[in-house]
DNA sequence: TGCTACTATGGAACTAGTTCCACAACCGCG
DNA sequence: CGCGGTTGTGGAACTAGTTCCATAGTAGCA
């Protein structure tokens, strides 16, 4: 078996506390008796045990992240900045992939209610009243990203103003017939997730705004993919007036788009603009005109919140808003005239 | 403060280890019992402390990965196998994220030694042989993914044979001017990767059965990364006798490859064929011919060994290979005449 | 009826750290 | 020289589970 503090301090002829000293840097020990150990946790190979740490401390310095499909680009991107945030301060990032609403709900139970990490970070999930509740009877910490709800602290965008920047940018380019792809509109009790949601009501103001209809016959939802955005675009093009301009609500759903636009033949951006939402790595690739928002720092600055919550001297820091901006690349221009 | 086990104990009127095998479902109790200890546990909201449990068994019921540069999609993908394996079996997964050496070998040295996981995941690295020892010397149990070495179980593809595959098709549709476009062969000693040198060494196995010359100006090495395998296409498509077709060590450097034919107006596949390697998620609506691997089964695989690793009685599973095949889309093409 | 075997139960010991209290040694100062 | 304060040290108690041994109770059987 591995050696312990007690065969340390044995070997060492020294106290079990002086040795706990000298592993955490305390002044309290003299410099002789500090070497004296120091050298015999050399010739034991001693090692402490993390595990028994995090036990007598009642800290395990860990952060779990519960993430709705962590393949999708976006989210792995904010999941990027969270972990590189958590590793420069020596804390560890276990992952919660949640595909299916049934995991959703065991995530969001179990996860705070073990005590196997200090804080928990939520992606684009929206937790119900009772799991609120739930995460302040387990004193858990929570921060949400891409989301808000009843007074936790999070990072997000106003996706409301994304979508109205999107939508103004194919206005301001000519378009009148502007169509709207985007995820479910009425599972708010399964997923929860809201953005989509949001970047439509964006959509509708600056129709509005503009003085157009709201035309139901060009708002498509689907589940969150390429193949069923790809789907939901041919159904648009088959109308009798069809769209000039489609605004996604995420990049993936803009490729979908795009690969229906080439199943046709459709020209983009000549016959039909195409914007998307995320600025993910492909878009530049791709040239695709989109609104960007800060992924990673998304994560990033999640865990900087968090870590105020862990610090308790410091009040929950309140929702935070990052900002967005329009990314104009080659996918939209004026339509044809 | 929380319920403990002793609180229950007490409260129910039985003994600590009478609430321990209800808690475990031990058939040793008299359903009476058991019944009164689960009415206490429900009344006094008590929940189970995971960190006393695993400081109590010794196992954490957690498995750590140690992935480069966890965005590349490859890796996620990988990544999501792991999760969804791990998940199935109530495993829990701390990643680490590696993005520098000196962040490599920190993870390499320390993952292993402290005792917060049951086991290893290591993706797309080669552990050194002092590393290996080490991870025996702690008995922590290691699975390779996308790499081999030391005897360590492992789970990967034939790079070699994928390389030549991709380049056999290029050979069999008529080319004879077939770059390579890959990572620096020359870092044996930093990330380890060996991937794309062995893909390269298959591309120069396959010209030379073809009786064809190895030409070193048709080979390039950068970087992983687009803009990196954009910049090496543009010095190919400047040599004298510029290539027709080039294999990309992986999908994201052929899309390098293909940005830079666009930044040229070089038609593809008609004046120039690309093939990659992996088949991410957006090769298809790229229409990347490229050569498939099995990368959620590759993660999914690896926990299955890792398992057989922590279930002691089995030997330590030798290193598999899983199946590649030829992907043809739109990016390959006979030559020009 | 008495012996055996098995079930159900209680609780001490154990896991490997940290924390804190008690105490010794030493120093400076009046 | 004595006293208060500081420094260095030892080790019991604590964290919250599991495990295992001892034992009481009881059923089965000769």
């Amino acid at each position: 078996m591995a050696a312990t503090i007690r065969d340390v301090a044995r070997v060492a002829g020294v106290g079990l506390g002086t040795v706990s000293r000298v592993l955490n840097n305390s002044p309290l020990v003299s410099a002789a008796t500090r070497q004296r150990v120091l050298s015999v946790i050399e010739e034991l190979r001693y090692s402490p045990s993390q595990i028994a740490r995090n036990f007598s401390l009642g800290r395990t310095r860990t952060i779990a992240a519960i993430a709705p499909f962590f393949t999708r680009p976006s989210v792995v991107e904010r999941l990027r900045g969270i972990e590189a945030t958590l590793a420069s301060e020596g804390y560890h990032l276990v992952v919660f992939n949640v595909e299916t609403v049934a995991r959703r709900d065991e995530c969001l139970r179990e996860v705070p209610r073990n005590d196997r990490a200090d804080g928990l970070l939520i992606i684009s999930l929206v937790p119900r009243p009772e799991e609120i509740r739930a995460f302040s009877e387990a004193s858990m910490p929570v921060v949400l990203i891409d989301a808000c709800a009843g007074g936790l602290s999070g990072v997000s965008v106003d996706d409301v103003a994304g979508g109205e920047l999107a939508t103004t940018h194919l206005l301001e380019l000519g378009h009148r017939r502007i169509a709207f792809v985007g995820d479910p509109l009425e599972d708010p009790l399964t997923f929860n997730f809201t953005s989509s949601y949001d970047r439509f009501t964006g959509y509708q103001r600056a129709l509005t705004a503009a003085g157009l209809p709201i035309q139901t016959e060009y708002h498509r939802h689907s589940l969150h993919g390429r193949y069923e955005a790809r789907v939901l675009t041919h159904e648009l093009l088959n109308l009798p007036d069809p769209p000039t301009a489609i605004f996604a609500a995420s990049d993936t759903q803009a490729m979908g788009v795009l690969e229906a636009a080439r199943d046709r033949d459709i020209p983009v951006p000549a016959a039909l603009s195409v914007i998307g939402f995320d600025d993910i790595d492909i878009a530049e690739h791709l040239g695709l005109t989109t609104v960007r928002q800060p992924l990673f720092e998304s994560g990033a600055r999640a865990v900087e919140l968090l870590f105020m919550l862990l610090s308790e001297g410091i009040a929950a820091p309140p929702a935070e808003r990052l900002a967005i901006d329009l990314v104009i690349r080659t996918t939209t221009a004026p339509p044809a005239t």
